[in-house]
DNA sequence: CGGGCGGCCTGGAGGC
DNA sequence: TGCCTCCAGGCCGCCC
């Protein structure tokens, strides 16, 4: 389940093996996943192309080669984007292969099918469907106190289900949102509209540090920041809070669990 | 219109 | 011990 972070060190740890490569041939071996892979479309804009840089997108990964085309890659829930020697034999649920004019490879390989994976001309991204409608990123300088204030101005509903909105925030994840909002003292159901400016920020910030500090703890063979860095609520339902000793609880929130101090939590 | 829920998918955990 | 059910997650589409 990579979140926002992750996708964030998985860029720095290929960029500087990807670029300057070529992508010879791109091979499909799999091309079910949420949205079935064009195989032809991706060759079309790929073969034959060098690899100019990484980026990433909210939880998109995006590959920009030379000629204006750019491979977009979602990892979903359990996607792995790894590269391995010409010579290393297919892994169970491999779907892609990028084989590289540097005789390495780079596969994608996700059990769940969740993930991603088409290519498009680098300038149609931002009208693309997948990209159009998504919010700021947390973890730029445009992300401020601000930005949730206008967000949140004159709509209903609990935080929670709100941080997760990706027109609002991009990368949000499930666990995210729960640690967030514990770091910050905010109750989960808590209407947006009645958390005060001061919450905003700390959510704000909260939002901020659980990036930078998965950044840090997360490493590059791409397993999870999260269990890494010890979760103060997330999946704990029962187990005391780290900061309080309460037990933690869980409640449903639109479908999905969510994890919180009732003491710390108001 | 905007919030919220279902469904996609499969590995792993938990129950009997 | 082994099977079977259930649940997790990101994200879109549809429902109300």
């Amino acid at each position: 389940m990579p979140e926002l972070p992750e996708i964030e060190v998985l860029r720095r740890s290929l960029e500087p093996h990807l670029v300057g490569d070529r992508v010879e041939r791109v091979e499909v071996r799999n091309r079910a996943l949420r949205e079935p892979i064009d195989a032809r479309a991706l060759s079309r804009r790929a073969a034959g192309r060098d690899i100019a840089t990484l980026r990433r997108r909210a939880k998109y990964l995006l590959i920009d080669l030379t000629g204006g085309q750019t491979v977009v890659v979602h990892l979903g829930m359990s996607g792995r984007l790894t590269l391995a020697p010409g010579g290393a034999p297919p892994e169970p649920h491999e779907h892609a292969v990028f084989h590289l004019r540097s005789g390495r490879k780079l596969r994608l390989r996700d059990p769940r099918r969740f993930g991603l994976l088409f290519a498009l001309p680098t300038a149609g991204l931002a009208a693309d469907p997948h990209f159009a409608h998504l919010g700021v990123e947390p973890l730029e300088p445009g992300f401020s106190g601000g930005v949730l204030a206008a967000a949140a101005a004159g709509r209903r509903g609990p935080v929670k289900p709100f941080l997760m909105d990706a027109t609002v925030v991009v990368g949000v994840g499930n666990i995210y949102a729960s640690e967030a909002l514990h770091r910050a003292g905010v109750h989960p159901a808590r209407s947006v509209a009645r958390i005060s400016a001061a919450s905003r920020a700390v959510l704000r910030q909260a939002i901020e540090q659980g990036g930078t500090t998965l950044n840090d703890f997360a490493d590059g063979e791409g397993r999870s920041g999260y269990f890494q860095v010890s979760l103060g609520v997330y999946d704990r339902a029962g187990e005391p809070c780290a900061a309080c000793g309460t037990a933690v609880r869980r409640l449903v929130q639109a479908g999905r669990s969510t994890f919180y101090c009732p003491r710390c939590q108001r």
